[in-house]
DNA sequence: TAGATTGTTAATCGATTAACAATC
DNA sequence: TAGATTGTTAATCGATTAACAATC
């Protein structure tokens, strides 16, 4: 029986491959479950059973191998593949994402942009070219884009991701606030700061 | 007893006010939990159980009043009071911030920018004045900010978290890629792109 | 062998869904 | 009164935590 595995154990890979990372640069060996929790404030019982979700990485008595565990996460991620984003609208939000400085070491690439303002089509962002809304579906062709970052307003979220979707990509992270509809084979991510936001008032308030 | 409303249930809630204020501006005076549940594809019975946590909102037989929902959506995430902003780093994540078009329906509003790039200093950003870093105690307490929201380097988010903790702020919004530490008076909430990203290439993986 | 630590089975906890009484 | 729809109790599902056998 195949049992998948849960978004929150996902979720909680890459903080585990942040620190894996550091300790392999330091030319660590082994790491336990209790360092892993006491790094996120989590219980041991919870990275072994992530862990033991996702591989079989740990040795009885030992550990992890902090090598063999940091590329465990690396490929249950995805990230032995580089990645080609595109990323529509270049707001301020568009720009952000263009020059993350993080992105290089999880082989995250933005190869395109596009937007619709006549006075930003052809200049280029961080090296980057920004292209006519108009050609995403050429340009998506012919630059081999698998994710597309949605920057757009709210208002016209779900027109760039019809687009997107027309254009074959399969995987979409939208930062628009707004509800956007895609079909079964679309993966969609929101990153709706509001919903951030509003978390933290709710909380404030309570106080 | 006390039921603490659950984080799934608030994370919800800026959905639906989203949904009530355009019918509220539309002139509609009622809306059930089925109109609701097909807007955001969950199940009716989601939206009564999340209604019915928070507050009293229902007509049995009839629905949900638009103008008493919103409003009581509205208080319950503290939307009823303004939340006055600092964003600490003037880089692309701090602009778009700053910029934020739909901020100002939520009551956010963004009352001063820190940063430690002496060029920055003294300007201003979409009519937001740039601060030292250095200088960020005296000018929290005369501008009183509620939220901090961190858009440095990741190297640097723990120190700023730090200084705002100091300053006596309690909420904090972090988009650095780095997992923060605060006391459990201090309210943090992670907008981790990282890890939004990770879900969806370990999701494109899997296919 | 003794100590350490994983991986898994069982128990618990929390959130979602189903069913239906209450009532407009 | 009949039809519609909420709010809540019970059932289910899923994720976390506890306990401990396996084993380095």
């Amino acid at each position: 029986m195949f049992k998948p595995i849960s978004n929150a154990t996902i979720e909680r890979l890459p903080l585990y491959l942040r620190f894996l990372r550091v300790l392999d640069v330091k030319g660590r060996d082994v790491v336990s479950s209790v360092e892993l929790a006491d790094m996120f404030e989590i219980t041991p019982e919870q990275v072994r059973r992530d862990l033991s979700d996702v591989g079989q990485f740990g040795i009885k008595g030992v550990g992890y191998e902090v090598k063999i565990l940091r590329r465990g996460i690396e490929k249950i991620l995805g990230l032995q593949y580089r990645w080609s984003l595109a990323v529509i609208g270049a707001g301020e939000f568009g720009r952000a994402i263009i020059e993350f400085k993080d992105f290089p070491e999880y082989n995250f690439n933005v190869n395109a942009i596009f937007d619709v303002d006549e006075k930003l089509i052809g200049t280029k962002i961080n090296g980057v070219k920004v292209y006519d809304f108009a050609k995403l579906n050429a340009v998506v062709e012919r630059k081999i884009i698998d994710i597309g970052v949605i920057t757009v307003p709210a208002d016209r979220a779900q027109l760039v991701a019809d687009a997107l979707i027309d254009a074959g990509i399969k995987g979409i992270l939208n930062f628009a606030p707004k509800k956007i509809a895609v079909p079964p084979d679309v993966h969609l991510v929101n990153a709706d700061i509001l919903i951030k936001m509003t978390t933290l008032t709710y909380r404030l308030s309570q106080d």
